[in-house]
DNA sequence: TATACTCAGTTACATTAAGTAACTAAATGA
DNA sequence: TCATTTAGTTACTTAATGTAACTGAGTATA
C-alpha cells in the first residue's frame, strides 16, 4: 500500500527546470534577454507590469541559476547589461515550441 | 522618444501561454496528465507539496482555458476522471524542450 | 548654479496567492 | 460499527507580488 506517497516519481532535474520557468515573470524576462543584452530599464520598460523591485530579484535569481550574467562596464556613468550565458540561450528551443503552441491553439485577440 | 514605454511589443498569444505556464504547479499538473488520464487524488499523491485546494483551482483553471477535461463516471461510487484535451495534449514538445534542457545544462542530484 | 532627469536599484507597506490542516458527504471495506 | 476513500471546501497562516516612494551617483537643461 501506498506506494506513491511522499516521493515524486518525476525526474527531479526536470521538476528543477519547471521551477525556475514557472517562476512568474522569470521566463518573460530570459525571453526578452534572447534578443540581446540589455540594460535593467530596459528590460523594465519592455515588460509592462513588472517591477523594479520584482526583476532585480529575479536578475539575481537567474544570475546564481548560471542563466544570466552581469556585466559592469566601468564608464561614466557606468552602464551595467544583463545577457544570457549559453546555459540561458540553450532555453530558446523552448520558447520556440511555446511559440508555435500559442499560434496554433490560443484565439488571436481582436 | 518613448517608443516602448506603455505596451509590451511581445505577441499577447505568446504571452497568454506563458502566464498560463508559468502559473505555480500549472506545468506539473499537465505534464502529469500527459501519462493519461487521471483521478483527483492519484494526481495530488503524484505531486507532493502540492495540495487538494490549490489542484482543485488548478484543474478548474485549466478547464476552463480548455486544457483539460473533466469526465464524471456514473458508477457507484461515482468515478471523476481528469484528462487532456487536445489542445492540452499539443504542450507535450515544450515539455520535450524542457526536458532537454535539463538533462543538458542541470546537475544530477547525488 | 539650481533643477530636473536617468540609471540601477532598495525600502516600506498593501494585496494576492499559496500552504496547512481540519472538515464534509456519500460510499465502501474490515 | 468504525475507519477509510474520494473529491473536494473552508478557515487560517505564511509567503510572494504589486505599488509607490526613495537613494545616490552622474548628466543634461535653464
Amino acid at each position: 500500500m501506498d506506494q506513491c506517497q511522499s516521493q515524486s516519481q518525476m525526474c527531479p532535474r526536470f521538476e528543477k527546470a519547471v521551477e525556475i520557468l514557472s517562476k512568474r515573470w522569470t521566463s518573460l524576462i530570459v525571453f526578452q534577454l534572447l534578443s540581446g543584452p540589455q540594460r535593467f530599464v530596459q528590460i523594465d520598460h519592455a515588460l509592462p507590469n513588472l517591477s523594479g523591485k520584482v526583476l532585480s530579484e529575479r536578475l539575481k535569481e537567474l544570475e546564481q541559476e548560471g542563466i544570466v550574467k552581469r556585466v559592469v562596464f566601468p564608464e561614466s556613468p557606468v552602464r551595467i547589461e544583463y545577457s544570457l550565458t549559453d546555459k540561458g540561450r540553450a532555453l530558446a528551443p523552448i520558447f520556440v515550441e511555446i511559440g508555435k503552441w500559442s499560434s496554433e491553439w490560443l484565439p488571436v485577440p481582436e
